[in-house]
RNA sequence: GCCGCCGUGGUGGAAUUGGCAGACGCGCCGGACUCAAAAUCCGGUGGUAGUGAUACCGUGUCGGUUCGACUCCGACCGGCGGCACCA
């Protein structure tokens, strides 16, 4: 058979048929399989596509036979950095080549032979796409979910240009490798913290790989502590700090402002002036790098000015440092130099005071002690454990109106400003008169314009273009100028599978009603490199949607899986760089691409992946000749239907690996499912030497064929075809008769005192106690004994006899 | 440093969740067919000792729980991923 022609048939025969389109009148035993959408790039399909695509439409196809209204759909993640800076290297228009590369991949992608409905095809930077993007940013605007403030990003020094801070790869430009600096500007952000808690509680529920649970819980980073309210000297100023270790409150010998806190200007008296300022300058210099490197020296500026510690009232000196981060809790921390290692450091090295006030419960009296214990010297506290003393300072701070119990997250508002050309301008006006302007649904989409000059020097690409950025303010209607930033691109991500659902609606988005029968995602799969950002804003925007009422769920990927990584051959991560890059179409072009993707399925635990080897390749080429083989057996069988013992056997093969099979589908365990159609195979081939095929041996054949079809799908279909089926092989998924899998007789392993001495074959219908009367009067088992005291018999059903002497 | 995952033959990988470790493949060895080779088919294949039935040892290391541990617990070693001055 040559597996790469009959692909070709297959291909035309079910486009032609349409076969994969999602019939949306019944949703009822509805299911939603997505893979991850790719980003179009100009090479064709590697190995991480196919890891990804191949197994995943095995899975889709498993749940159509099993009855399910299956919907696949496939896009593009089209917007996004490499196509800019691909133009910027050679002058080709990002819209140009992004096209194009999508032709080719939509060209490939079909010829993969997936069930996807290119009929819900999208692709994000089409103004059909985009124009929903932009009213998702203004609908969350409304919610006052969207602001605009300043905010201090990535700027690369070299390109003269702000990056997002995925392109800062270990604090320098990726592009050019310069330094990146902090800089102000003014930025659009999402306001997802205020769903960290949601999004925190929420994780526990979802069917996820556990370790991109733990993860989102860690970026989330909640972190329950309180606050206190350290009053300033000589000012009706206040600094308040966020702490954990509220228990330690009694111990502060200081306290320290971020270099960018607020109240730094204020309170820094002038004899310290210029030290500070120097500070300050130094640290909005120093680069990403420097500055968040923990091993890094402490250093700091004595401000000149002294607050009041809230519950003795002592003077506390004030402090600036960068260790202080102005983006976490109140950017202000309260100096603990006995019970924490950085303001240890910091403290030995100004010499300012360390006072011990908890104990070690086993004598432990080095310093800095960062374990929990006993207080001391804490006046009305001591004597309190670290737990109780946590709640009884708190407690007294708040009746003292200077603090109480408060939690803090790590989570930072999402930043959505690119000063970018190829994303999805963002669709406000800002006009001097009425400010920041939403632009009225009814002008969506505003449109990006072709021609513009994105060559680098600043400013963004936009802003060069005054056909685009000159317009009239829709509330005052004088003349306003449009944002010149695009939205990430994370932002197109973070909704496309719902506009899938419904991809031609011109009227909104997606219709709710539609929507809220097809979506959730059953099954979402894809890389884990996107666990803290896609699979993050994806949750939130689901959730802010939910809100304003347009969906009724608020967790898009009910259930999530992720491929593994494939490797080169050296272990290595793929690249060009290195010369490791392994291309599909060359396998494709000599065997197929039924045979590729179940050699990935079969060669690789589908979670883990792994370094790439073709040794398997060949081998599951001739598993599929020996199907084909058996199959035709199985097709040129008479007519006999004698059902004997080589018949039952035969019976209990077939049903053990549709039970197998179908388990592990379930999973997505395709290296084991295929083992169990492996021995479903070799049961045929030695039933075939034996026996002369007849009825029932033909009905075995065919349950093959389907258990092989969401592997194998065009060879499947040819399959079918051959045994003389009428219509496509993709429906009616074997179902197991589970009283064919019921032996008379099972194999016990029998082990005395637990190693294993004998087997022994025993009836099914026998109870443990029966089993154990044998088991004493065998005279096998009397000789193993060797004369030696039974003590115990430990009988495990169908399995194993355990005896103790 | 913190969080998470992982460690099984020559090799890719299994093991119904505490019950016969190594399923199914690859590779290798032997055989059949062949003048020969390829392809195909059959048999063998964790290690050590022994002619042999068999015995002992074996899931990173060391302990523990258990009649029984790849699986659970504790300590450690090694690898991968994420976060990292988060107060």
């Amino acid at each position: 058979m040559d597996f790469r022609a009959i692909e070709q048939k297959w291909n035309k025969i079910w486009e032609e048929t349409g076969a994969h389109r999602f019939d949306q009148t019944k949703t009822d035993k509805k299911y939603y399989v997505l893979e991850m959408f790719s980003y179009p790039s100009g090479s064709n399909l590697h190995i991480g596509h196919w890891y990804n695509y191949g197994p995943a439409d095995t899975f889709a196809r498993f749940k159509k036979m099993q009855g399910y209204n299956v919907f696949q759909p496939m896009g593009f993640d089209a917007f996004g950095l490499p196509a800019e800076n691909y133009a910027i290297k050679t002058g080709i228009h990002p819209k140009d080549s992004t096209m194009k590369n999508i032709a080719v991949m939509e060209k490939q992608l079909a010829n993969m032979g997936a069930m996807f409905d290119w009929d819900h095809e999208l692709v994000t930077c089409s103004p059909e796409y985009y124009k929903w993007t932009q009213w998702l940013f203004l609908k969350l605007y409304e919610k006052g979910l969207a602001y605009e403030k300043q905010a201090p990003v990535n700027w690369c020094t070299s390109c003269n240009t702000v990056i997002a801070n995925e392109q800062v790869v270990n604090g320098v430009c990726e592009r050019c490798g310069h330094t990146v600096v902090r800089k102000n500007m003014t930025q659009w952000f999402l306001k997802i913290t205020d769903y960290a808690e949601e999004l925190l509680s929420c994780i526990d529920s979802l069917d996820w790989p556990e370790k991109t649970k733990a993860m989102q819980k860690n970026w989330i980073g909640k972190s329950e502590g309180g606050e206190a309210v350290f009053p300033l000297e000589n000012s009706d100023e206040k600094i308040t700090v966020f702490t954990t270790r509220a228990d330690t409150l009694m111990g502060v010998s200081y306290v320290v402002l971020a270099p960018e806190h607020r109240l730094v200007d204020i309170i820094t008296t002038p004899e310290q002036k210029e030290e500070v300022e120097a500070y300050k300058l130094a640290a909005s210099k120093a680069s990403d790098v420097d500055r968040l490197s923990s091993t890094k020296e402490k250093t700091g500026v004595f401000t000149g000015a002294y607050c009041l510690h809230p519950i003795t009232g002592k003077r506390v000196q004030v402090w600036i440092a960068d260790y202080c981060l102005s983006t976490y809790g109140t950017g202000a921390v309260m100096g603990v130099p006995s019970h924490d290692d950085r303001d240890f450091d910091f403290a030995n090295k100004y010499n300012l005071p360390i006072t011990r006030v908890i104990k070690g419960e086993n004598g432990n009296d080095d310093l800095p002690f960062t374990e929990h214990g006993i207080v001391v010297n804490s006046g009305e506290f001591d004597g309190l454990t670290t737990a109780e003393a946590k709640k009884a300072v708190l407690k007294k701070l708040e009746s003292l109106g200077l603090g109480g119990v408060k939690i803090n997250y790590r989570l930072r508002d999402w930043s959505v400003s690119r000063q970018r050309y190829w994303g999805a301008p963002i669709p406000i006006i800002h006009c001097d008169h009425c400010g920041a302007v939403p632009v009225p649904e009814k002008d969506l989409p505003v449109e990006l314009p072709y021609d513009v000059n994105f060559t680098p020097d600043g400013q963004s690409p936009l802003k060069k273009c005054k056909e685009f950025m000159e317009t009239t303010c829709p509330v005052c209607g004088r003349k306003a100028l449009r944002d010149p930033d695009t939205l990430d691109t994370f932002v197109c991500s973070s909704w496309y599978y719902l506009r899938y659902i419904d991809n031609k609606n011109s009227d909104k988005p997606f219709d709710s009603e539609l929507a809220n029968k097809v979506a959730p995602v059953d099954k979402y799969i894809g890389g884990a490199e996107h666990a803290c950002m896609h699979l993050l804003y994806s949750r939130f925007i689901a959730k802010a949607l939910r809100d304003m009422g347009y969906i009724n769920f608020g967790e898009p990927f009910t259930s999530l899986v992720h491929q593994g990584l494939i490797l080169g051959a050296d272990g290595e991560k793929m690249s060009k760089s290195k010369g490791n890059v392994v291309n599909p179409d060359s396998y494709i072009n000599e065997y197929g691409s039924d045979i590729f993707r179940m050699y990935l399925m079969f060669g690789f635990a589908f979670a883990e992946g792994g370094a790439w080897n073709d040794d398997g390749i060949k081998a599951i080429y001739r598993f599929a000749e020996r199907v084909e083989r058996i199959v035709s057996v199985g097709a040129n069988a008479g007519s006999d239907d004698n059902y004997g013992p080589a018949e039952k056997e035969l019976d209990y093969a077939l049903n053990y690996a549709i039970k197998h099979v179908t388990a592990d589908l379930e999973n997505l365990s395709f290296n084991t499912a295929l083992a169990r159609i492996m021995e479903l195979v070799n049961a045929l081939n030695k039933y075939a030497e034996k026996n002369v095929p007849g009825a029932f041996f033909r009905k075995a054949c065919m349950g093959l064929v389907k258990l092989i079809a969401p592997f194998a799908p065009h060879i499947a279909e040819e399959l079918n075809e051959l045994m003389g089926e009428k219509g496509t092989v993709f429906c009616d998924f074997p179902s197991v008769d589970e009283s064919k899998l019921v032996k008379d007789e099972i194999e016990y392993g029998v082990q005395v005192n637990s190693k294993i001495k004998t087997k022994m074959v025993l009836s099914t219908s026998l109870d443990s106690a029966q089993i154990t009367e044998i088991i004493k009067s065998d005279d096998k088992i009397k000789e193993i004994l060797d004369g030696k005291e039974i003590k115990k018999i430990i009988v495990i059903p169908k399995r194993l006899i355990n005896i103790i002497v």
